[in-house]
DNA sequence: GGTTTATCTGAACATCCGTTCAAATCAAGG
DNA sequence: CCTTGATTTGAACGGATGTTCAGATAAACC
């Protein structure tokens, strides 16, 4: 036996994908086999590696393509800069909820498997993960700067207004008690005030 | 061969649980196999087996005594109620950023390895955190209702706070440009004004 | 309808996995 | 010094691992 009806790369591919990533979040990515991936796909281990040279770089990609549509769609929502600095820091509090809730496997996989990362893809993750957090620390510099926020230590305040953010995945659920508008306006209000002038 | 020089039930026991939690955190429990660890300790796999009886026991137990040390220590170092609800949330602080600092190993493994624990291990280890996050809601509400904080929900700024705090783990090194005191600072800071009502 | 090409299977590869256990060895107590 | 018991070795177990590849099959094109 061999090709199954209805195979084909446009739909094995994405497919693929979609099971590693699902299983790589709940299982970690040494707890999961190509097989398993395979399984859920609906397919043998072998077919695998038509869309992929190896489970590494399978692996890399995802969290490649994860932290890449993460600046593109910021880039994309980023407020023109006559809007003020207040405004830019709650539409990255916002977005950063909105889209790191929307893609909860993603998140979790690209934080929790960097350890597994081959040391040359450790260090493209890395580098993505720095030209996001600069995004927001450029936000808190330009607030300084004009005198509407107190932060000693700007890029520190940035890693710590993110940690703040997506812990937000760890506990929110789309059927809970509090929507996604409230959860924002929540974090809004706590990141507002820690980085305020007044008071 | 057999029993080798020096070798010791109270000695050997310990290095089996540092090997385990340093391996743990650095390459993940299911990329970390029972031999790698026992090469790390100078023993052959076999002998592990006098200290666990498997290795999700091993990984249930490294990951439990941190949390009741953590909340051990914690009530050793909580300030008495007449020391007031700033002095405590200050002191929740500063113990969380130097507590977590300490033990980088313990807390990434107990964050990171939590899906790779059986169910009913999960729950136990779940139980102590939302013990720890209660811990400091409990400042919260307190704070709350004496009119001096802020927090519209208590539970989630619990969770968003320990969340930031925990962030340091992720870049701070001991011999950094920050020492702990400064950083403990920076983050009281930030703490601090998240929860405060005047403003 | 026949040919080509993309896609998948199924078996095979060497290697590693967690765990068990009899036999060997060392430390401690009398 | 000899016995007893704790500790470790080394081999073995069945099974899973990532990856390769020849052969089989379905889809696409003429």
């Amino acid at each position: 036996m061999a090709r199954t009806q209805g195979s084909h790369s446009d739909i094995t591919g994405p497919r693929v994908r979609e099971a590693a990533l699902h299983l790589f979040a709940r299982h970690g990515y040494a707890a999961v086999s190509m097989r398993k991936i395979a399984a859920e796909v609906g397919v043998q281990a072998g077919a695998l590696y038509n869309y992929t040279p190896d489970k590494q770089t399978l692996l890399f990609e995802l969290m490649r393509a994860h932290m890449e549509e993460l600046l593109a769609a910021w880039d994309a929502a980023t407020p023109p800069p006559e809007a003020g600095v207040r405004a830019a820091l709650e539409a990255f509090t916002r977005f950063h909820i909105r889209f790191n809730t929307r893609r909860a496997d993603a998140v979790f996989v690209s934080y929790m498997e960097l350890r597994n990362l081959d040391p040359e893809n450790f260090n493209v993750i890395e580098g993505l993960r720095r030209d996001y957090e600069t995004r927001l620390e450029a936000i808190l510099r330009r607030g300084v700067a004009e005198g509407r926020f107190a932060v000693a230590e700007p890029r520190i305040g940035a890693m710590a207004l993110i940690a703040m953010l997506t812990g937000v995945n760890t506990w929110f659920r789309e059927r809970g008690r509090l929507s996604l508008a409230e959860v924002e306006a929540l974090y809004w209000d706590m990141v507002r005030r820690a980085v305020a002038n007044q008071g």
